[in-house]
DNA sequence: GCGATGTTTCGATTAGCATCGAACTATGAA
DNA sequence: TTCATAGTTCGATGCTAATCGAAACATCGC
């Protein structure tokens, strides 16, 4: 028995697998819901419900109510700083979780992450729309879609008015782990993988996070988001 | 299931209440044996040694074998970072492990460490040791006894001769977490408060880490360990 | 060589906690 | 109102990991 700090109680709390890759998600500054960690996490509902109550209550993160959802973020900077090291340590020691399996380069290549696309493809394509200027960077932190962008998707076939109505936010930031780099999520980055699967340029694997293009598919996408600015 | 670092790992090496009580004890910077350890969390050697071996595995600390002692050290910069983050945060939210009982008190004016004395009595010792040259601090965190100290602690009836005998280092720093300063460990400090046993200034309290002062005691403690350099 | 001390391995036990199904509450939509 | 979705609570289950006793192994002092 000693007296001091309980280090053990927060290291515990962010040392349980499902916890962690809640707070790794969170890393990306952006508010999410109970279920969109819990999807996240990998766990039901009701887990990330009794995971989140415990993070809350050792001030790891916090939760705002609105309406019938609740935002959780990061606590505060000291968190956000705690994590970094953490990872930069977990990194240095090799204790990655990079699954190294037959499926690990086509899930590098491309992967549903919730509902969008992501890995080199779901990088490359936000990377494009920011090149070309169709998106926008805003104070804050948040993605806007400019007037070039809404033509774009539009002319893509997206029913961008239907996007705007959904509570949820139309563009968003989603940090990929594989690449190190954010791919687009939201409502506008569900959409567009929707349409590519309703396109047939590609479809998604049985049990599988893998988006499988079809040769067609891929040099369509490639046409698409590979133009430069001027071009 | 994401990628990237396994901070899980890491974290949850942290978590566990008696590897915590390791990690926070080698904080203090000098290198511990096995045995130490297991003292300083509170389990057998048989635990300890399992806990070790995965702490060392995971990269968060570092033995190296001299004779047939193990002395273990945290792995680097960035554990100690780490640490103080960590401690940082479950201070300011509250989560300190300090026990708030009758016994409290007590424990924060004078205690066991081990062996030696700890809290305010303890720390008051050891800086009035320090303000009265009796012991200096080397280069590499190293504490020596200084000629003037060894003939101080031979007045007071410490047989210094038997103690330099002992395998266990003389003078040792312990940082003490109710104070936030360090007091004097290894032999010299198991001898001191061994001498003011059987000098009849205090008795430990059954089943606890109090050490009771007698009013008699304690006055006597404070003639001999107030005095200033000077006088 | 011998005994003593420090450390590790093995095996068995136990406790804690993550997990999920089912039922319940709350908010918003129609 | 009724339905759907988001979130929580409760209870039961199962797995993981911490713990310790006993014994083996290693090293020192003799």
């Amino acid at each position: 028995m000693k007296e001091g700090p309980d280090i053990a109680r927060v290291a515990a709390l962010i040392g349980d697998p499902a916890r962690a890759n809640m707070l790794t998600a969170l890393m990306a500054g952006r508010a999410l819901t109970a279920t969109e960690l819990a999807q996240e996490a990998g766990v039901t509902a009701q887990t990330a419900s009794s995971h989140l109550a415990k993070l809350q209550e050792g001030g790891i993160v916090e939760g705002r109510k609105q309406g019938r959802h609740r935002y959780f973020t990061l606590g505060n900077a000291d968190i956000v700083e705690l994590l970094e090291t953490l990872m930069g340590i977990a990194q240095r020691t090799g204790h990655n979780r990079v699954r190294t399996g037959p499926k690990d380069p086509a899930l590098r290549k491309a992967r549903i992450c919730y509902d969008h696309l992501a890995g080199e493809m779901g990088v490359a394509l936000f990377e494009n729309l920011q090149q070309r200027q169709l998106v926008s960077f805003e104070p804050g932190g948040d993605i806007k879609l400019t007037d070039a962008g809404a033509g774009f998707v539009t002319a893509f076939g997206l029913d961008l008015d239907h996007m705007r109505q959904l509570r949820r936010p139309l563009c968003r930031e989603c940090l990929d782990w594989s690449m190190r780099r954010s791919h687009l999520a939201g409502a506008l980055g569900a959409g567009l993988l929707q349409r590519m699967l309703d396109l047939g340029w590609a479809r998604r694997l049985r049990d599988s996070r893998v988006v499988d293009f079809t040769p067609t598919g891929e040099r369509a996408f490639y046409d698409l988001f590979s133009s430069l600015p001027n071009s």
